[in-house]
DNA sequence: GAGATCGGTTACCCACCGGTAGGATCACGT
DNA sequence: ACGTGATCCTACCGGTGGGTAACCGATCTC
């Protein structure tokens, strides 16, 4: 009998032969859990390679070299949390409800297993075109979510208001990896609960404020 | 006659020899618009040492190596962010005020010359334990000074008062940053009214909220 | 003007790591 | 059982770039 490996394990068990499509989702795992714990300059392919239980060429049989792998991370995690929050904005027609899902959102995203967010909100590749495209890119789909509402309903102008939504969505990823880093000093409703606040009690004056107050 | 540079030029002379302390900051210039410009991975020692106008030795009798000389910049241009936030702080004593000049500090060191704030809120050294610790403590200097100001006034638990600083300054930098990188779409000072409107009615209610309302 | 001192240079080393060549093995249809 | 086409491995290469050894030459001092 060959040494099976025990069942449901993610450890780097030393896997059988997997059809290509299991063998990358695989290495796509293994990869995002280095590139988180070291960031993308100190991984190195043959670490990633192990932790899947692998040797390196298998990993170059499915992506064509380590920066093509990383930006498959990328595109994976911008592609959910820009999802994420149109899905926020969109479970409801109240503002306030709006706002408050949409933090929701970040937090989650943030407290979500694997600490994903690392690859999006400090990657240390930072000076690469694609991967500042990618980020800036999902950012900005994400602002524009949001200005889309601010627009609607406060008659701004597109740059103010897409300058707004910037300031909004940074606001809650910032507040949100504070809040994950320092963990335990508050629960996570009550910190976004708080930051919610923050986010409408600014953003709803807006209507009545470039100048012509009503 | 030797070939005597033309005089106030900072690009790459062919400088004549140097005391230590006046090499030092030469070197430091030099090395902050490689870094800048290039990223901690992607800039070379070698670089930096031509850009001074000088060999690479002569860069290690300055600096222990790479990383140090990273650090002491960092350490910096930390400092001044900090020092900008508390004067700000501290220069009225009318919140609304207050809030306007800190986000003005914001904008003011984005917008500096060198782009300097590249090093801090755009670094990719983000897994080295020195560098994020001198940036996160940075970070939470400045949420501090903001939140001893919160906490004052609004009566608030130390940790959300804390939180509301983090997510007050994460709205400052991030919108600072994109204004600077989407340029000329709208001028400074539109851009930082707006973002201090934002920030102070956010932050204004607070005192009456926690739950006693009054 | 000898010699210590300080600032500077050339030329080199070598660890690290992304990427590859070529061969072994398993799975499966016939 | 036997070829065929996947999957996977061992072993290696070579560029890059941080860091260093050993050596000049101007300037200051006595």
């Amino acid at each position: 009998m060959t040494t099976t490996p025990a069942p449901g394990a993610d450890a780097p068990v030393k896997s059988a032969r997997l059809p290509r499509t299991a063998r990358r989702l695989q290495l796509l795992g293994a990869a995002r859990s280095v590139f988180v714990a070291q960031g993308y300059h100190a991984a190195a392919m043959d670490e990633i390679a192990e932790r899947a239980g692998v040797s390196k060429p298998v990993l170059y049989q499915h992506f064509p070299g380590k920066r093509e792998l990383y930006l498959a991370l990328i595109t994976q995690h911008t592609g959910e949390l820009t999802a994420a929050v149109r899905r926020a904005l969109a479970s409801t027609t109240v503002n306030k409800q709006r706002v408050a899902a949409t933090i929701q959102a970040f937090f989650e995203f943030i407290d979500a297993d694997g600490e994903a967010f690392r690859l999006i909100f400090e990657s240390d590749l930072t000076s690469d075109a694609e991967v500042r495209g990618l980020v800036d890119e999902a950012m900005r789909s994400v602002a524009d979510s949001i200005a889309g509402v601010i627009r609607e309903d406060a008659g701004l102008p597109e740059d103010q208001a897409v300058l707004l939504g910037v300031a909004l969505a940074g606001m809650a990823h910032t507040a949100a990896r504070y809040w994950v880093h320092a963990e335990q000093r508050i629960p996570r409703d009550a910190a976004d609960q708080l930051i919610s606040q923050l986010a409408w009690r600014g953003i709803r004056g807006f209507p009545r404020a470039g100048g012509t107050a009503g």
